[in-house]
DNA sequence: GTCTATAATATGATAGAC
DNA sequence: GTCTATCATATTATAGAC
């Protein structure tokens, strides 16, 4: 691996365990043992480590979705897409915690970001009233209003999840099983549009995963 | 306003505009023309204007709420609360934007912030199924477990509806209209519990406040 | 209570040798 | 590509005069 990927591998573990506010970019080459001009040939500032990161984040973003814009999806699917979807909030906690500030810091950055923002909540906000149309029964028309807003709402508490763990616990104590609450606790947000014997077949779902990890 | 009052003043409006983590005790003191000295007279550290600002939000958060362990209160009551309290995080936003952050540099507000978390967080459990049970005809018995689940996720989209203004807007392009606009973001957490004329009643309350903001 | 002055440290970033 | 050396700047924090 080259010292460019060696940055990039360092930069999220410290971002991830110090918090991206307190991590520069001589912390990043101390840690790797590499001299801070080393670092600065292959990126021109911290902004730009981040801005490279992001694309993976969003490609792995992408790919927690890929299966949720056919009609067809199934609940367990759903399940799975959201166990993933925090996965990978968790992957990147960095990124999500500090948010705002990384924003606020890069306006390309932020221009990016906001394109993604705009795509993924629109596809979200079409398999969300697909899913919920295609598991309910009693006959119930959606308004986009309505839509609209849970999938605001379900985007908001997947995305702050983990800092909401992280205010009582620390990152050490954060486990898969911790992840999994995350996708009942958003998968609620959905549950009053749903038939009964789906929510149960979520729920059960959610409990074999839990079950599977005290195993192993 | 003696110095003191004057550096908890300066620091709240400094954090807020350029984020808590880019403001430092220097910064603090030359934005109000006074020595370095003087501000660390003043307080040990940053750390402790912080702890010193935390009381003054959990008292403003506490009168938000004050009325809400009232049996009786009614549904307009809670969308005046819900409002309240989006303007509070905003008026904090420097707080709750940076939360894991602060919370991470110093483990006394950590525990303070917790203590206050669970207790607030114990009472509006409370108060959402009391609203819930009063303005439903539905009859319908809430399971203590999907309340816990509707007051996390209530309580996380209040904390975080700001932050999710702040990454497509500038703080200065945010109104109160935006505010109110959170208002009913998180009031749509609750509609699925309640009866249609409530819901209509507090939608009409909202376009009523927009409405005297547009006059004004 | 408030100031000046300053130490100690960290940060982002670059020039130039190898 | 990588290093050494270094600058400029900012940050926290303190000692001591007024």
């Amino acid at each position: 691996m080259g010292n460019r990927d060696r940055i990039l591998e360092a930069a999220k573990e410290l971002f991830n365990t110090l918090g991206a506010a307190n991590v520069g970019t001589n912390k990043i080459a101390a840690h790797l043992g590499i001299s801070p001009g080393n670092l600065y040939y292959h990126f021109e500032n911290r902004e730009e480590i981040i801005r490279t990161i992001f694309p993976e984040i969003s490609r792995e973003t992408d790919k927690v979705f890929l299966h949720s814009d056919n009609a067809s999806f199934t609940p367990a699917l759903f399940g799975e897409i959201l166990i993933n979807w925090v996965g990978v909030v968790w992957k990147y906690r960095f990124f999500y915690g500090d948010l705002v500030s990384l924003l606020r810091k890069d306006p390309i950055l932020k221009e990016l970001y906001n394109q993604r923002r705009k795509l993924t909540l629109a596809l979200m906000q079409k398999s969300i009233s697909v899913y919920a149309e295609n598991n309910t029964s009693h006959q119930r028309n959606f308004t986009e209003d309505e839509t609209t807003k849970l999938a605001i709402n379900i985007w908001i508490v997947a995305l702050n999840w983990i800092g909401f763990l992280q205010v009582e616990k620390e990152d050490t104590q954060i486990s898969h099983a911790d992840l999994i609450a995350g996708a009942v606790q958003i998968f609620a947000l959905m549950e009053p549009y749903l038939d009964e014997t789906i929510i149960k077949n979520v729920h059960r779902q959610m409990a074999e995963k839990l079950k599977i990890l005290a195993l192993a």
